[in-house]
DNA sequence: ATCTTTCTGGAACGGTAGGTCCATAATTAT
DNA sequence: ATAATTATGGACCTACCGTTCCAGAAAGAT
């Protein structure tokens, strides 16, 4: 009973993702998304809400794919080769700089800590939920309880210092390096607590 | 011959850091600075050109009093000390949440990205001048130049990933463990390597 | 005291931001 | 075919952005 919704709703916050893991927040306008998702004023509006609304969702569509990504990954492999690939994947995967706009959590968290604390801790709270699945291979490995937590807390502050780099067009064979010199370190030190545990 | 200027140009620049730092350049606006460095806007743009042409003086700012904090403790202490003292100082000074902006650079690297790609590419030189001390530091403890280089290049990962978290007003205890967490790791593989250089 | 120079406060500018509103187009149910 | 309902395009709104401009205040030089 009535006119049906003309846009895909899904693929236009796709679109929206897109443009604000690139640009921000702050920089993206109105005009921007409205451009890039193909809709009008108002159906945004009727749709979304606002644009922060839209971010909202934006940052939850971002935050579970890359969850997905990693439990994935851990499903498939053993487990410090399922972090190694989440770290090498999102670092090494392409050359081209136009697709490294680091992570939109980490991006959010340093745009808005000042200017909106709600959508800094949302962002907060899924890199969190990260941090908790990084903590659960590490116990997979073999890493006592609070050696893991420990642990996934070193990763997850190299997770955003690479994501810092890489938004500087580091070459990805420095940033492969890098990745590689904390999981040696991570590994190393497993390694020498659990003698029992060689190959992780 | 003629009425000098009134205001202290130094200390208004101090202040314009302060707000840039915390807020960002986007969400800084003219009135925000006008109000902090107490001047009108004539005067100011008399004085700075324009508020790219501000920035870019307290990123300047901002980087020369980071590298002096660091050199006057390499200066001043053991070579892995004065390292060390630069992350315990940057991190676990206060407990004021009003006080921890991360580090300006860090936050515009990520803020002005895909933004203005000079004013981030000028914070990422600076940064890796920083990176360039931790890499003489590491040298003086006894590194092997290629070592030290990667060493160097971890620790300036690990910076970025502490400053990240500093803005999500991470516990001071956590921060420093994490830290503690890294340095442990670079020490013991220095130490590793050159088991003559027990102490560092 | 006057002249000259420079700085200063505030009004004004065009542009753009995010958001609202309404007439119209399109679709389904009857 | 018509009525009812909802989506759509685009004009419009207010507020604020960074910047410019100008009249007048303030200070040094003579």
């Amino acid at each position: 009973m009535s006119r049906p919704v003309e846009f895909d709703r899904d693929q236009a916050v796709q679109k929206a993702v897109h443009l604000f893991w690139q640009k921000g927040y702050q920089a993206t306008s109105l005009t921007d998304l409205l451009d890039a998702m193909g809709l009008s004023r108002s159906s945004f509006y009727a749709a979304f809400g606002d644009k922060r609304g839209l971010f909202v969702e934006c940052l939850d569509v971002f935050a579970s794919r890359n969850q997905a990504l990693l439990q994935r990954a851990r499903d498939r492999k053993p487990p410090m080769a399922a972090l190694r690939s989440y770290f090498e994947r999102n670092f090494g995967q392409t050359s081209d700089p136009d697709l490294h706009f680091g992570c939109m959590l980490v991006n959010t968290v340093i745009e808005l800590a000042a200017i909106d604390q709600g959508l800094c801790d949302l962002a907060g709270q899924h890199l969190k939920t990260v941090q908790d699945l990084f903590e659960a291979c590490l116990g997979d490995a073999g890493a006592e309880p609070d050696e893991a937590k420990q642990a996934a807390a070193f990763l997850m502050m190299v997770n955003e210092g690479a994501r810092v780099s890489d938004r500087q067009r580091i070459s990805i064979p420095d940033q492969l390096a890098r990745i590689n010199t904390a999981f040696g370190y991570v590994e190393s030190s497993i390694a020498n607590r659990n003698p029992a545990n060689a190959q992780l």
